[in-house]
DNA sequence: TAGGCCATCTGGTCCT
DNA sequence: AGGACCAGATGGCCTA
């Protein structure tokens, strides 16, 4: 399963089946082969299916061929040795499944997160990257985290004290200093400037495909479709957090914001 | 065209 | 032993 269904997805996804076996990969031991590899990707099932159960197709980079010859039991190994190449070629078929499953449930699991991220969606907007995504999330769990505990303080204040239920952020009770998110839920995260060296998200190291952090969706710019800033505060008294004060102050809401603390 | 993002394959390791 | 998880490698697609 693909699972960029939005505007950002591919035309298409090789043929899962007929691609587990690239020519790189038969040809583990020399990587780089980019001549090959390029035109062998392009290659039906049944041609790569060939080279696997041809003459040459195990190379000793191969699991099975691997643990074949690093097998210690002579029993076992010519137990193994009687493993057709057929059977071979069904079992790579089966993990290359397997994984593909596993990588697809994971990217159903990124789904359902950006589902209840607060940036824009539609088909008309691009989805967030999964970097993207996850940054966002975890600030925006930041953000809300320190929303609450606000809003517990304001009502403790209202009731003189007697529901005052002070609850620690994560970061607090690592650092002992206050928490607030004073940039956009994903800017913390891709600026590093966290409030805290606990909090702080350093970015991994991407490897050849390095995040520019100008680039992620609703970082700075606020003409990009993912509006990130959107109705939330940009800095401590914003006006997403008026806002909140305000919906506190709120007869109503202050009543169901009371069962909500008081539960 | 380069860079970013992604899907897939693969081999290794750990766990049940 | 088999499955889950992970990281490296590679090529395809898209966008600035």
């Amino acid at each position: 399963m693909n699972s960029d269904s939005s505007p950002s997805s591919r035309a298409s996804s090789p043929d899962m089946d007929g691609m587990f076996l690239r020519d790189h990969h038969l040809h583990h031991h020399h990587h780089h082969h980019v001549g090959s590899s390029v035109s062998s990707s392009t290659q039906s099932g049944d041609q790569q299916r060939q080279k696997m159960t041809g003459g040459e197709h195990l190379r000793s980079g191969d699991a099975k061929s691997a643990s074949v010859g690093s097998s210690s039991n002579s029993n076992k190994y010519k137990l193994k040795k009687q493993v057709t190449e057929e059977e071979m070629y069904q079992l790579r078929l089966k993990i290359n499944g397997r994984e593909r499953k596993r990588m697809h449930d994971l990217n159903l699991a990124m789904d359902g997160l950006r589902e209840v991220m607060p940036y824009a969606h539609g088909p008309s907007v691009r989805k967030l990257s999964k970097i993207a995504t996850l940054l966002l999330a975890r600030n925006y769990i930041l953000m809300l985290t320190s929303s609450l505990d606000e809003m517990k303080r304001l009502v403790g204040e209202i009731y003189g004290g007697h529901v005052f239920l002070h609850v620690l952020h994560p970061v607090e009770r690592a650092t002992g200093a206050h928490v607030y998110p004073s940039t956009p839920f994903l800017d913390e995260g891709l600026t590093g400037c966290a409030p805290s060296p606990a909090a702080g998200l350093r970015l991994p190291a991407l490897g050849r495909t390095a995040v520019s952090l100008h680039h992620l969706p609703g970082a700075s710019s606020s003409t990009h479709p993912h509006h990130l800033n959107g109705p939330h505060e940009t800095h401590r008294g914003g006006k997403g957090r008026d806002e909140m004060m305000s919906a506190v102050c709120d007869r109503q809401r202050l009543r169901h914001v009371m069962m909500i603390v008081n539960r």
